[in-house]
DNA sequence: TTGGCGTTATAACATGAGTCAGCGTTTCGA
DNA sequence: TCGAAACGCTGACTCATGTTATAACGCCAA
């Protein structure tokens, strides 16, 4: 049976049906709601477990003392959110519900279980932490060096391909909770500057909404409008390169 | 004998003599010097070693098809670049040096051989790897919130309490090899408006700079003025708080 | 010592993005 | 079914930062 989780794992490391099997069993453990825009874990927190997004929208995200704040990472089905980290003592960041999520949380000894019996597991979760930090590379540079209009372009592009491979759109479309305040705050961007900015991505023909569904019509075009190069989502397990249409 | 290498990884772990020793012996296998400004490893390349900052200063960078360049990270001596980035099939970004570097070239069977047999080393590299990402979250929401004068603010009191874990600063000062450009590739910001920036924190009374190297003559005021909050370092073993002055 | 080049400095001007304010529309709970 | 709140949209104005240009400084190699 495929899930986000297997989907995503899979375009690292082949796994066996075993494989599956126990990663399967970590995702039935203790699953837990979260009711949308509450958090799950706050900055100052001891971490205890591992998350693992079964279902719905979340982010990671970090304020300043004077409210200003900014979402460093979105997580959608198939994520982990925070391999390893009970290594450290406190969190230095919050973790969120966007929409309505469903999270598996996993123990520290669970995930040793998991780990000590499956190899292609292990390395397929080494592999995801190592691809979630190139992602918030790419966000360094993003807010760092690309106009709003860029910014926002390659954010979509980037949530199409994620979404893409755990089996979350249909053509070019996928369901897409964020409001534009929420892109304002993963993108560095004021919410009035980001309606503006997605006005204009509509007039270009870049991006349709309807209903929180977003559809890239031009997906070409848009990758080649935000400079998006999808190495960094390191999504092929060969390394090849991938294009818009595979 | 303290390197910074060593001096970074027991702000985690308890390392023994043995450990110490292990360490010592990977940082003198395979030394290889770069010269100023020149590239180690370049977008696309396969992986093929951990590199430990031996001496001098280096950046992780990534660059736009139209030549806009981010500095994404800085690395002074102690830092490893790429834990277990053989992982991945090709690098998605450049490492390069800024002043002359010395860097250790560890192969993945080296690697492995420290990690099997000395579990302190082990833990501590994990450590090391998730305060790297922690670096890198805490980098976005600079470029992507605090305006110039924070940014540049928090980026100098970042170097500085990472100098001081490794035993690279006197008092309040420290070796400062970035030129404004520099700064502002790993601001996001123009040399020009770099330098009207730190004009004015020289004006304010918090910086000082003479022959390539920086003073905070006002920590306290710096920290504040730039909303640094030193968590995310994750400097202290046990996660309590520092202050300026420990 | 000279010349060249990278770096710092600064002035004048341009602009992308922020701010403030208001209004219509949708959503959702009571 | 109603009302309130959240969200999307837009206009007018401001401001932080970018752009372009030029000059001075400091360092190093010839």
């Amino acid at each position: 049976m495929a899930t986000p989780l297997t989907l995503r794992l899979e375009s690292f490391a082949r796994l066996s049906q075993d494989d599956r099997a126990a990663l399967d069993r970590i995702s039935r453990g203790s699953v837990r709601e979260v009711a949308p825009r509450r958090d799950l874990v706050r900055e100052g927190d001891t971490p205890r477990f591992v998350h693992l997004i079964l279902d719905g929208w979340g982010c990671r995200h970090k304020t300043l003392p004077d409210g200003r704040r900014q979402i460093v990472a979105l997580f959608i089905p198939g994520d982990f959110c925070d391999l390893n980290i009970y290594l450290l003592k406190r969190m230095d960041h919050n973790i969120g519900a966007i929409t309505t999520m469903r999270v598996a949380q996993i123990t520290r000894d669970e995930m040793d279980s998991v780990t000590e019996t499956h190899p292609r597991v292990t390395q397929a979760m080494w592999w995801d932490g190592l691809v979630s930090t190139a992602v918030q590379r790419e966000w360094t540079l993003n807010v760092g060096q690309r106009t709003a209009y860029e910014r926002i372009g390659h954010l979509l592009v980037e949530l199409y391909f994620r979404l893409r491979a755990v089996g979350l759109t249909e053509g070019h479309s996928f369901d897409f909770p964020l409001t534009q305040s929420d892109v304002g705050e993963a993108t560095g961007l004021t919410p009035v500057h980001v309606n503006r900015t997605m006005k204009e991505l509509r007039k270009d023909g870049l991006l349709e909404m309807e209903r929180r569904r977003a559809t890239l019509p031009d997906l070409d075009r848009l990758i080649d409008a935000s400079m998006f190069n999808a190495a960094y989502l390191h999504l092929d397990r060969e390394g090849r390169h991938l294009d818009a249409n595979d």
